[in-house]
DNA sequence: CGATCGTTTGACAAGGGTCAAAATGCGTGG
DNA sequence: CCACGCATTTTGACCCTTGTCAAACGATCG
């Protein structure tokens, strides 16, 4: 799985991200290949899928950013988790499945068909991880809204998503692209946009995170760890796939 | 589907449950109904599930609540959720897997394996609807924790709760049993026990529920509905998972 | 009948929300 | 290149929900 991984440096982050969830043959590969090949741009800020109905045919994000979100009748939003490159979207193993959340994408998206894993050993496994990936991320988010204040929310968060853009190739470890608005962010970790925004400086002024032009570094990763005692996700005893995308 | 579960009145909460989800043949209720034969006792709370260890053979819960959970290098703990009878617990699509969190019992509980989906066409889309729904349920926490006050979050909680137990073919609908300390149900709505406690003494004052002897009873379901707008969970266009528990 | 666990109550503190306005940035069109 | 309009960020003052600490109360069990 690891080895699979360092021999395609410069595939499609879905390629990327699912070879090092599990190990694909060739012919796995060249299914991932052609299914990116038809792939297509979706607007910014429109809807992706509408919550309650029926789920389409699953896709594969290649680039942008999505999130799943609900809203309450008085309108207050709450944004569930983000959708990154690499990302599958609609996978589902049961029959007339819909859609259980409404997603919405932040920025232009690519997206293609993902293959079918009929027959198709290395994939089916890397969507079952995938899946047990973002099961994960769904019960982080929990603990993050329960139990942890607001610089520990978005200190954990951030290292959150630091590790599955590397997941997915992308980024190099201290900086990455965060096409987010502090009201997004506000929305996703329960907080208000003020909020966001005072627990930001604060952080900057501790020299944890720097931010411009729609980037983020992080200076220093480990005493971030340190302060909300992050733990890398790892889904199944094989796989180590934070130690692989580095 | 919901046809097939009024013939079955009686059996275990795990038939119930799952034949609602989907619908079973002949021979895969008696799967069930054997695999329930081969049930075991497991104390009070006990570690179930150690976090990052393994993931043995999958099982059901035939009674008893237990709780997912993951606790802070500093103490604070978080439930992630709970498990009620008829639900499963370690079901696992990829290879190796491991704990994503730990599973403690809250009260004794009987477990019993869980049949191969192997050619069971029923078992395995019963299987994966299960799974559809403990993942609403985590986005319906996520939501929970991250928009709704105090108040709120127990009425969806309690409404949710509820409705969980009913399609188990448990409870009447306005009572079922509560085997929670305040301070469960606090560290799982991400409160303090003593706001738990406020807050409920509201909910008893406004006559929306009603507290006793480990039962609790929730007069004006309606009422705490639109309190909260709470939405039954569906997971397909086909089921109706709730309108079959009446 | 003490010990222990859970619930209830009170006084107080604090983290985060609200409201409103100012500042900054940015794309667009003239 | 500038000016305008809009979205986003930043700031300030104030308030409210929820947390903290501590003690009293109640039930259950050996």
């Amino acid at each position: 799985m690891s080895t699979t991984s360092s021999v395609h440096p410069d595939l499609s982050p879905i390629s990327t991200r699912l070879s090092r969830l599990a190990a694909l043959n060739h012919a796995e590969l060249e299914a991932l290949q052609l299914a990116a090949n038809a792939s297509k741009r979706f607007p910014a800020r429109r809807e992706l899928v509408a919550e309650g109905a029926p789920l389409r045919e699953p896709r594969a994000l290649l680039s942008g950013w999505a999130c799943r979100q609900r809203i309450t009748i008085d309108g207050r939003r709450q944004i569930l988790s983000f959708l990154l490159p690499g990302d599958l979207i609609g996978v589902c193993r049961h029959s007339n499945p819909i859609a259980s959340t409404s997603i919405l994408s932040l920025t232009e998206l690519i997206l293609c068909p993902v293959p079918a894993a009929d027959g198709a050993e290395g994939l089916a496994e890397a969507y079952a991880r995938s899946g047990a990936l973002e099961e994960h991320q769904f019960l982080a988010q929990i603990t993050r809204l329960g139990r942890l204040d607001a610089r520990e929310r978005m200190a954990d968060w951030f290292l959150e998503t630091r590790e599955r853009l590397m997941l997915a190739g992308l980024g190099g470890g201290d900086e990455f692209p965060l096409p987010l608005t502090q009201e997004m962010l506000a929305d996703a970790l329960g907080l208000t946009s003020v909020h966001v925004n005072r627990t930001l400086q604060g952080l900057r002024r501790d020299g944890l995170l720097a931010l411009r032009g729609g980037m983020i570094s992080l200076p220093d990763p480990q005493r971030l760890e340190e302060l909300v005692d992050f733990r890398p996700a790892r889904v199944s005893a094989d796989d180590c796939a934070t130690a692989a995308s580095r």
